[in-house]
DNA sequence: GTCTATACCGTGATAGAC
DNA sequence: GTCTATCACGGTATAGAC
């Protein structure tokens, strides 16, 4: 089984972020603090601006409203975590390329774990809570926020398409699409850490436990992901 | 592979529900298919009284809050699915008893999707529009919601967490835990039509489709559940 | 018990002065 | 760029009619 301890550097962000001005930097800091503390219509504007020390008035200046706020906070933090996914598939593809030209489903299985890994431990970038946030969009269903994922970052998603295609030749294009629909599904909800059988009260996981999620989560995708038709789970 | 058309049918739900009002009962539909078309947050109580003709006040007198009407929207239409559940998981212990004592892993999972299939297809339950409904409770995290759900229907969870188990009798039992965590996410999101590539308007998978689900993410599923710890499936 | 009219305070947004 | 004042709308509470 791979390591999930080798983690790419991220690309340095300072160069490509957008800059903000002092006060839009706090707007900003004070409204991903409180967003992910208690959500995005729990937390109001004048709360944001007493937390960040600046006029009410000064968010609908450097940002148009609440929902481009949220956008922008989201933005900032999601951009350096993709850019780490697009690098473990360059990675990935390289050593395809120096080997044999194979893929294997845990590898590309591996290149959407390490980055979330790798996010879920560090609270610089947000941390768990932002793996939270973007699973409350996910439901929610944020148009603007949708367009720009889908403007910048669809091409990520047709790379790891690709990626699982050639580690499941024999599949037809809709079925490693849904392999992949559903793979990322119990991924991303995994390190969201949302458990439903935890709103029963019954849960008898540690679901926020990243080493945990990585232990369990990983066998239980490469095998959903390899499944034959019929549902009895492929030979090795 | 077992067929998903045998749908047993839900006991008599009039004598078991609480009994409300006729300003009640329009109260509520007004407010579920309100919420179930804009959310929760984004449809005023304005709106529901307006549609349900009833007066402003009305909410507070028959429900307590907003929140509170939220509630008993939800619960209306999950009692008769959970039991629902309740009686597949009957009737997999009665042929478990009258044939060899063994449930195998794809009969257990058949306990969720035969229930969340037939829900889907039924828009006189709430339909699909309610299972989306239920995805916003989760990462919502409702506290209300939360008690009532573990009081009243933990022992469910108990029940489909008891019957994996003896499908996967060489498990631990924190790893049948985990196996049950991940399943249900998948099933659960499958079902919703949470689809995360979408988001980046890259999804090739129709996710709303209920036979499409079934067809997919029943294989995927029983894989990943019945897969080894290494990550390799194991052999049927 | 059931329903109604109305007032209260907090929200996001905006216009215009500085 | 920044701030004050103001707006319409949101959920909620209550007094009182029937």
């Amino acid at each position: 089984m791979e390591s999930v301890k080798s983690i790419p550097p991220s690309a340095d962000e300072s160069t490509l972020e957008p800059k903000y001005s002092d006060t839009a930097t706090r707007i900003l800091d004070a409204a991903e603090r409180l967003f992910v503390e208690f959500g995005l219509e729990a937390t109001s504007l004048r709360q944001i601006t007493q937390q960040a020390a600046v006029n009410l008035a000064a968010v609908n200046y450097h940002f148009r409203s609440k929902d481009a706020l949220f956008d922008a906070v989201f933005a900032r933090r999601f951009a350096p975590w993709a850019r780490d996914c697009l690098h473990e598939l360059d990675a990935l593809e390289a050593r395809s390329s120096a080997g044999h030209g194979t893929i294997d489903v845990e590898s590309v299985v591996m290149c959407y774990v390490r980055p979330a890994f790798a996010l879920s431990k560090d609270p610089s970038r947000g941390g768990a809570l932002f793996v939270r946030l973007f699973s409350r969009v996910l439901v929610e269903n944020h148009r603007q926020l949708r367009e720009r994922l889908s403007h910048d970052w669809g091409h990520l998603v047709a790379r790891y398409t690709a990626a699982l295609g050639r580690a499941l030749p024999r599949l037809s294009s809709e079925e490693v699409a849904w392999r992949l629909h559903l793979g990322f599904s119990v991924m991303f909800h995994a390190f969201a850490g949302n458990d439903i059988l935890k709103l029963f009260g019954r849960s008898a996981v540690s679901a926020r436990d990243p080493d945990l999620i990585v232990k369990h989560v990983v066998p239980f995708v490469v095998a959903g992901m390899s499944a034959t038709a019929d549902g009895k789970p492929s030979a090795a």
